[in-house]
DNA sequence: TGCGTACCGTACCGTACGGTTCGGCATCTT
DNA sequence: AAGATGCCGAACCGTACGGTACGGTACGCA
C-alpha cells in the first residue's frame, strides 16, 4: 500500500486550523454516510459541534465548504516516486501491479466515491468547478505517478509507446474498465473491488504485452 | 451509426400515452439543460403544459417520474445483431470499430450523461435503485451486443478468450478509459469525444492484438 | 478589572420544493 | 340533457434548506 491516508496532515497541508480540519473530517463523514442530502450546513454544524456562523466565516459558502472538503481530502493522499535506475522487467511489472492495486484502492474508497458522486451531481449546473477541482487534486496526482513510472520504464528500454498520456490511458482502462462507474452508480464497492483486484495482474500483463519493448 | 434514437417509439415501447411520452421528453430536456435542480415537479408541469396532478397520477411520485424517464429513454436505443456466418478478420475488425464508435456516441450523449449524473447523485441514499435501473436498461443492452459480437468472433476462430464478459471488460476499458468519468465530471463532452474517437481504431487494434486468434 | 476576540447555540427569515386539494373546462357516454 | 371522466391552472400546506443575526460565554491581553 503505497498511497496512504494520513488524517492528521490534511489540515496543515491546506493551511487550515486543526479545528477546521476536524470540522471537514466530520463533514466528510456526513457525506459518506448520507450523501449530498445529508451535507447540510446545520447538519455539519451539529455534527462538528460548531456554529453555522463559524462555518460561513471559515468557508464563506456551502460551495466553499465542499471545495475545502475536496482539497482537504486530496491533501491526505501521498504518492511515492520510483527511481528510474535499476528497473528490470520483473521489478517494473511489480511496480505496475502495485500501482494497479493502489489505483483500485483509491477509486473504491468511501470518501473518494462520495466526493466523486457529489462533484458529478453538481457538474450540470455551475460549470464543472468542483469536477475540475477533483480532477486536478485527485486524479492528477496518481496520474503523475503513473507517468513517471511509465517514463522510467521507457528510459530503461522496457516499454515502448508514443506518449505517456496515451499509454497511461490504456493502462487505466485495462485496470479499471467500468468498475469505477458501477461503484458510483451504487453497486457494492467491496464486491466489485474483490472482483477487480485479481484482474489487476492480468491487466498489467495485457499492458506489457501491448507496450513491452522486448518480444 | 447502428444505435439510433427513435424519439417516437419510446413512449409506446414503455406502454405510455403519446402525451405522457411528450411530457417525459420535456422532462429530459429540463434535466439536460439544468441538471437535477431543474427537474422540479412544478417545472416539468410548466414546461410540458400539464398539471402536477396529472404528473402524480401518471407517475405516482417524483422518483416514479425519474424511473419513467430512464425506461423511456432506454426504449429509444435499439441495437443490431450481427450474423455469425461470414465473419472475416477484416469484417470483425470493422464491426468492432463500429461498435466502439457507437459506444462513444452513446456515452457522450447529452441525455445519457444527464441521466447518469442523476442516478449517481441519488446513489448514496436509496439503495442504488436508479443506478441498477440505468445499468439494466442502458448498459446491459449494448453489452449484449458486444457479447454477441465477441462470441461470433470466437465461433469463427478469430478471437480467443476465457469468458465473453471479461473480454468485453477489456474491450470497454481500451475504448473508454476514463473518458466517461471525465465527461460526467463536466469536462467538455464534444471535445473529449473528438479526442477519443480517433483512438477507437487503436483500441480495437490493441484488443485484437490481445485476443486475436491468429498470431 | 475591563475590553476585544473568537466561538457556540439558537432563533429567525426568505425561499423553494414535494405533494394535495379544488374550481373550472372540455370531451365523451348514456 | 345530464352526469362522468380527464385534465389544467392555481392556490395551498408542511417541511427543509441556505444564510444571517443575536445573546451568551470562555479566553487572552492591557
Amino acid at each position: 500500500m503505497q498511497i496512504a491516508e494520513q488524517a492528521k496532515t490534511g489540515a496543515a497541508a491546506a493551511g487550515l486550523t486543526e479545528r477546521q480540519g476536524a470540522v471537514l473530517e466530520r463533514a466528510l463523514g456526513l457525506l459518506v454516510e448520507g450523501g449530498e442530502r445529508a451535507l447540510t450546513t446545520a447538519g455539519v454544524a451539529r455534527a462538528a459541534n460548531c456554529s453555522k456562523e463559524s462555518l460561513y466565516k471559515w468557508f464563506g459558502d456551502r460551495d466553499g465548504l465542499i471545495s475545502a472538503m475536496i482539497t482537504y481530502q486530496a491533501g491526505k493522499v501521498r504518492t511515492v516516486e520510483v527511481d528510474a535506475r535499476a528497473l528490470t522487467t520483473e521489478s517494473l511489472r511489480k511496480h505496475l501491479v502495485a500501482f494497479a492495486g493502489d489505483l483500485i484502492d483509491v477509486l473504491s474508497g468511501d470518501v473518494s466515491l462520495a466526493l466523486n458522486r457529489l462533484a458529478i451531481g453538481q457538474a450540470s449546473r455551475e460549470g464543472a468547478g468542483l469536477g475540475r477541482l477533483l480532477q486536478e487534486r485527485g486524479r492528477r496526482q496518481i496520474g503523475k505517478r503513473a507517468a513517471a513510472l511509465l517514463e522510467a520504464g521507457r528510459k530503461a528500454k522496457l516499454l515502448a509507446f508514443d506518449t505517456a498520456d496515451e499509454a497511461y490511458g490504456t493502462l487505466y482502462g485495462l485496470i479499471v474498465s467500468d468498475m469505477h462507474l458501477r461503484m458510483l452508480l451504487g453497486e457494492d464497492a467491496a464486491g466489485l473491488k474483490k472482483e477487480f483486484s485479481p484482474r489487476a495482474e492480468k491487466a498489467v500483463d495485457a499492458f506489457l504485452s501491448l507496450h513491452g519493448a522486448k518480444g
